[in-house]
DNA sequence: TTGATTTTACGAATTCTTTCGTATATACTT
DNA sequence: AAGTATATACGAAAGAATTCGTAAAATCAA
C-alpha cells in the first residue's frame, strides 16, 4: 500500500521518540523531555505536533480540554523506511557497508555480537 | 581536531557521491550523473557545487574555464559521522537496533554474511 | 570577426522547516 | 467573582535548503 503519509523532520522525529517510548502524552509531557536535552518553547513543540496531526504522523484525543497526543505511525515500519532512504543515501545503496561501519565504530559488547551471530544463524537457516 | 566543516545538506551529499565515486569532475559531469536519476538544471547544480566550495565540502581548480571540483572530505569519515547521528536520532543511540534492522529487512547474501562473520571474530578477539 | 554555444557569476524567488508572539478559552484557587 | 495558571489556535517571522532566471565572460566554428 503506497504511503502518503511524509518522512518525519528531523524535529518531528524526535517528538515522535518521546511518544513511542511513553505513549500517548500531552505536549506538556513531550515539551518538559524535550527540553532535558535542548531548549525548546513551549508553543514550539505544541505548534510542531499541531502540524503531525495535519500531516498524520500523529493522532490526538481532543475530548478534555488537555489533548492527548500519540503516533501515528509505527516505529520499526519507520525506522525500517527511514534506514532504507538512509543507506541509499549514505552508502549509495549498500546495507552492508553500513552495517560493518555500524558494528567497526560504535562499540558493540559481548552480549550483543552474540545476538547478532544468532541472528545471522537464523538468516542462513531460512536461506537453507 | 574538530571539524568546522558542517553536516551535507541532502543535494549536497548526492553531489559528493558523484565526486567521491567518479574523482574530480566538472559541473557538466555531474549535472548529467544527477540528471539520469531525477530532473535538476545545470545552474542549480552548479550553484550547489558553488556553496559547497563555500563551506568546505568541496574544493575547485579554476585554472581552466572549465573548473574541476572534488570532494574535500572523505567518504567512510562522512559515513561514519553520519550514521553516528542517524543511529542517535532514528534508533535513539542503539547501533544494535539498526543492525537487526538492516540484516533483517535487506536481504543480505551469503557472502556477505560470512563477510559480518569474520567481522565480529575480528571484534571478539580485539576484546579478548 | 560574427554568431552560436558553453560556462561561471550573481541574485533572487520558492519551498520547507522551525520558532515564537499574541489572543483566547478553560480550569483552578481563594 | 477575581485573579492566576495552563491550554490551544492562529499567523507570521526567521532560517535553511533548493531552484532558477539572467547576464557576462570565454570558447569555438564558419
Amino acid at each position: 500500500m503506497g504511503n502518503l503519509i511524509p518522512k518525519p523532520t528531523e524535529a518531528e522525529l524526535e517528538i515522535l521518540q518521546v511518544l513511542w517510548e511513553n505513549g500517548p502524552s500531552t505536549v506538556r509531557f513531550v515539551n518538559d523531555r524535550l527540553s532535558e536535552k535542548r531548549e525548546v518553547g513551549y508553543t514550539t513543540t505544541l505548534k510542531l505536533m499541531q502540524i503531525m496531526v495535519d500531516k498524520g504522523l500523529a493522532k490526538r484525543d481532543t475530548a478534555s480540554r488537555t489533548h492527548i497526543y500519540q503516533a501515528a505511525i509505527n516505529e520499526s515500519d519507520t525506522q525500517e523506511r527511514l534506514l532504507k532512504s538512509f543507506v541509499q543515501r549514505t552508502f549509495r545503496g549498500s546495507a552492508m557497508k553500513l552495517v560493518v561501519q555500524a558494528l567497526g565504530s560504535h562499540d558493540t559488547s559481548k552480549a550483543e555480537l552474540d545476538e547478532i551471530k544468532a541472528l545471522i544463524q537464523k538468516i542462513e537457516d531460512e536461506q537453507e
